[in-house]
DNA sequence: TTGAAAGCGCTAACAC
DNA sequence: GTGTTAGCGCTTTCAA
């Protein structure tokens, strides 16, 4: 059996409670006592029991994150910064993986194992704006992603909008007038594909570059496949372009593959930009230029935004907070270094 | 406050013991209180604490899963795999990542709250051999990776050394003679990169193809970028290959990235298989040949053998499991289809 | 500054 | 079949 409050107290002759203050750093208990207390945990190797204090004080120190897939990079590189920021806080983080399904998502929302944490990050890609009256639970929600944004929970997001304009920007800057985009939906307002189109389209506006639907691939899911078949697509159409905007980065690989193989120069006949600075970005060939979300910046607000609801769960109204972006220019719309 | 067994059971008129014998599927339940009491919980929407049912049962449900980083991508794969595994057998997953450091991982074996779950899937990376003995816990361990083989926790492995093997004999069969090899550690015996070697040199010899050491770049972490710097060193150094082998994916296609720079064209010129089956090798371009390690299989018997484990803590002696492993062959080896 | 008592919500023995 | 009793190990409240 584990040693428990109890054997301390006794080992170190004095009531459990005492030993209970020592743990939690309470203010009145004598230097001397404190240090046989002391003495008594490190002896019998005494370890709190978390289980206990959970139930006792109705908080556990875990906190949930929901994501679609772990093997999805962004999602990887989404878990690893919230992990990372909520390790800070001293916080552990159990992950539901939800396939982006909207059943499954509504599952974990009403799971009673949610209960076994503080609180929940939740990135959903089924549900949608019209679900969003169904986005509560036990414990408070922060949501992430361009889903919903009409619910009654915290919200942190990009800026997909302006981060999208200014990636049409830079392709602009450097010459390029007919920009091929890869990844729209079909009809989609919100959602990124709705809100990246829409940052296309203002750019071009904004320079007087007429919008060509023409251009534009719409396809489902955001595989590096679609990317690739849009790509053969627009080929095959014999649609001309000098530049391509995928709007992940994975379809923008998908794309740059399939440029290649048909013999075009990335970026001296196309260039190619993409979103969401995924780690991998760095080592394709030529590396990919792209959007950085703000990714470490997102995994942080939540994390605190969390907290800070968790502790006063009554506190201010839900706040829509969008994190900073940048575009990265690299080989794939700047060449390579001389 | 949130209803609990005694709410319902006032609602149906039973003792709240009934209630638990409900939840809990107990069989000596009268099928009309039965109905009754289920009315009364979907009535007041009750909810188990899982949090109370862990004190009192002593066990939580949950189980940890200790990683380096979730933004490599064999530990996202990895990490996916278990907890798809995990949720077929209705365990929730606590991720820690340790950064592959030797003091975190040490840190993450005694902190408390891996006792708030019921057992340990443990990658190392920072700790070797010598640290086998430390390798305990307060919750049944299972060990994965090629870190640790005589520790006294069940072992889920790859086959390293006949994965090496067979995917140097797949390139000796495309008439490959001299194979770089990319990933080797200076003295490395057992990890993996000692394994795989060894495996790599097992298969020259027995095809009587000598052995060169000017063949094999050493280095330390498995970075893309490393496997950039060890092509160029190789590039550099003048050395005569026709094939390559890097130890991981991510070697791999740092390796292709400036083989393709340097205009060799691969297959044709070069052949390269990596090591991994990520996800990522299917669209590379080409596409990378590679060793699929068993990744689903490494997941699956890990929850198998922990829940056994956490079952019988006493149970068979720890065991030694190796996974099944296929070379898989794509473009990077077999060039394109016609 | 320390201790005693109560109870978080649940499950496991055992009695009825 | 159903109810009673006793804790799991801890924090909290209040008294000493």
């Amino acid at each position: 059996m584990a040693t428990t409050l109890h054997d301390v107290a006794q080992v170190a002759g004095v009531s459990f409670k005492t030993v209970s203050n020592v743990i939690n750093d309470h203010p009145n208990v004598r230097p001397t006592t404190r240090a046989r207390v002391q003495a008594a945990i490190a002896e019998l190797g005494y370890r709190p029991n978390l289980t206990a204090r959970s139930l006792r004080s109705g908080h556990s120190g875990a906190i949930t994150l929901a994501v679609p897939q772990l093997r999805l990079p962004y999602f990887a590189e989404l878990a690893d910064a919230v992990i990372s920021a909520a390790e800070a806080h001293g916080l552990v983080v159990l992950i539901e993986q939800t396939s982006g399904g909207r059943d499954r998502e509504l599952e974990v929302l009403k799971s009673p194992r949610l209960k076994m944490s503080d609180g929940l990050i939740f990135s959903p890609l089924g549900l949608g704006e019209e679900d969003a009256a169904l986005v509560t639970a036990e414990v408070p929600i922060v949501l992430l992603g361009e889903r919903i944004f009409s619910s009654s929970c915290d919200h942190v997001t990009m800026q997909n909008i302006e981060g999208a304009r200014a990636a049409t920007e830079h392709l602009l800057d450097i010459g390029r007038k007919r920009i091929a985009v890869v990844g729209a939906h079909e009809g989609e307002v919100i959602g990124s594909a709705g809100l990246r189109l829409k940052g296309y389209r203002e750019a071009l506006e904004a320079r007087g570059v007429p919008y060509d639907d023409s251009l534009v691939a719409y396809m489902g899911e955001w595989h590096r496949a679609n990317g690739a078949l849009a790509m053969h697509e627009l080929l095959e159409r014999g649609v001309e372009f000098d530049a391509v905007f995928g709007f992940n980065d994975t379809l923008a690989q998908g794309a740059m593959r399939v440029l290649q193989e048909a013999g075009r120069r990335i970026p001296d006949d196309i260039a190619v930009i993409g979103f969401d600075d995924l780690d991998e970005t760095r080592y394709s060939l030529p590396t990919l230029s792209t959007v950085d979300p703000g990714r470490t910046e997102i995994a942080e607000t939540a994390i605190k935004v969390l907290m800070e609801r968790i502790k006063t769960p009554d506190g201010p109204a839900p706040r829509e907070i969008e994190t900073t972006f940048s575009v990265v220019a690299r080989e794939s719309t700047l060449g390579t270094a001389p």
